[in-house]
DNA sequence: GCAAAAGTGTTTACTCTACACCCATGA
DNA sequence: TCATGGGTGTAGAGTAAACACTTTTGC
């Protein structure tokens, strides 16, 4: 019917936050095009498998990274995207834990590395402006569905939680009414643990519940910061 | 490097609104597989041509419509869904004004018809889950972005749009409130038109000015029903 | 006992909601 | 003059924003 030569390819922004700094991870790619250059983790999708399948599989090869979050992020299609050819690349948005930061280089890549996302450096191909996208949808993202969580230790105090906010939005929060706000979503459980940061007052440490979250979800209650 | 056999499409979920009725654009099938049966146009993306070119160009193929937004939905990608082999396709999501309303079928389409989204047909491949998304969606982005407007003639009465979005929303408005909320944004432009519907009083004319609501975008004002 | 971070309520401004009557036209 | 849809304001409720002191710990 027709003799199409197009590929298909899975990217994946992977984020990370620590310290009040986002982190997103990048390869340096060890083939050409763009040898020694900077690029998103990805490459061809198997014929048989999905494309979450293809998006994990890449980031266990290049990074052994274990994902806590993915979601499709959009999808790039631009004949000259890709100097090999039409390579079409389905982008994907994944989040991680702060104790999944180990990571190694291999396969397609000689090293990776988080890199501060207000730091970054040059990129392969078009991968700039899926990382746009994607630092422009996780900031959109957070103040309508809990996902911030996903980025957090499991257990977490408030002012973590806050902090992440703070850098996520670029402003200023009013610590209590955040965190009234917060808690009136009923989607925090708090534990009856303590964690001490050195010096202070020890904080109480709370976690998401995801279960109740998609209960209240489905009987329409909205998390919106 | 790798012996890809996947193909690429691209599908197009086209949303036309007339009279408080939201209907969507469908074909039926004049091949196999699924021959007869109706579908979401769309067909396979040529090796040198733009995704949005290609949804644009089947559109005009199998229908004869001209679009009047368009955004990418989604992209689909399990590998079994379409019996011909792997097939990964990228939906988008569009939306036409009602004079565009005029259709016409040919090449891989036997039929063309407006269908009332409350009253589909049995679907062709995954269609029906691209379809129920791209509702979601639509009723969903009317809440927080002007897309409204696209559906509805350049002129329109206030009452217009207020039914629209009492169509795509489910419940009833407010006139009041809604034309206070709606003025408030600053995006129309009363003209100095009136419309009369055979009884009552003539309804005066407004139109969508894009141009306003990009510079208030940018200034960072929301539009949020 | 002091430095550092955690925790907590109240008042005020603003936004959203509910609600009913008059207006302009065609038949 | 009546039927039909268009156009308009205000009061009360609810939500969001501003704001400062006390508590608990480590050193």
């Amino acid at each position: 019917m027709n003799k199409q030569s197009i590929k298909l390819s899975v990217d994946a922004v992977v984020f990370g936050y620590e310290e009040g700094i986002i982190s997103v991870l990048l390869i340096k790619r060890k083939y050409e095009p763009f040898k020694g250059k900077w690029a998103i983790p990805g490459g061809f999708v198997l014929n048989d498998e999905t494309l979450e399948c293809a998006v994990e599989r890449e980031l266990q090869e290049e990074t052994g990274i274990k994902i806590n979050y993915l979601e499709q992020l959009y999808s790039f299609g631009d004949p000259e995207r890709d100097p090999r050819g039409r390579i079409v690349s389905i982008a994907y948005f994944g989040l991680v834990r702060p104790n999944a930061f180990k990571i190694f280089a291999s396969t397609d890549a000689s090293e990776v590395e988080w890199f501060n996302i207000k730091e970054l450096p040059e990129l392969s191909f078009d991968h700039e402006n899926i990382l746009d996208l994607a630092i422009k949808r996780l900031q959109g993202k957070i103040t309508y569905e809990p996902i911030g969580f996903e980025l957090l230790d499991k257990k977490f105090p408030f002012s973590d939680l806050e902090k992440l906010y703070v850098t996520l939005l670029g402003r200023d929060i009013d610590r209590r009414n955040f965190r009234k706000k917060i808690i009136s979503f009923n989607v925090l459980d708090e534990l009856n643990e303590k964690v001490s940061k050195g010096s202070g007052r020890p904080a109480n440490l709370f976690q998401f519940n995801k279960k109740r979250y998609f209960q209240l979800k489905k009987e329409g209650i909205i998390f919106e910061i």
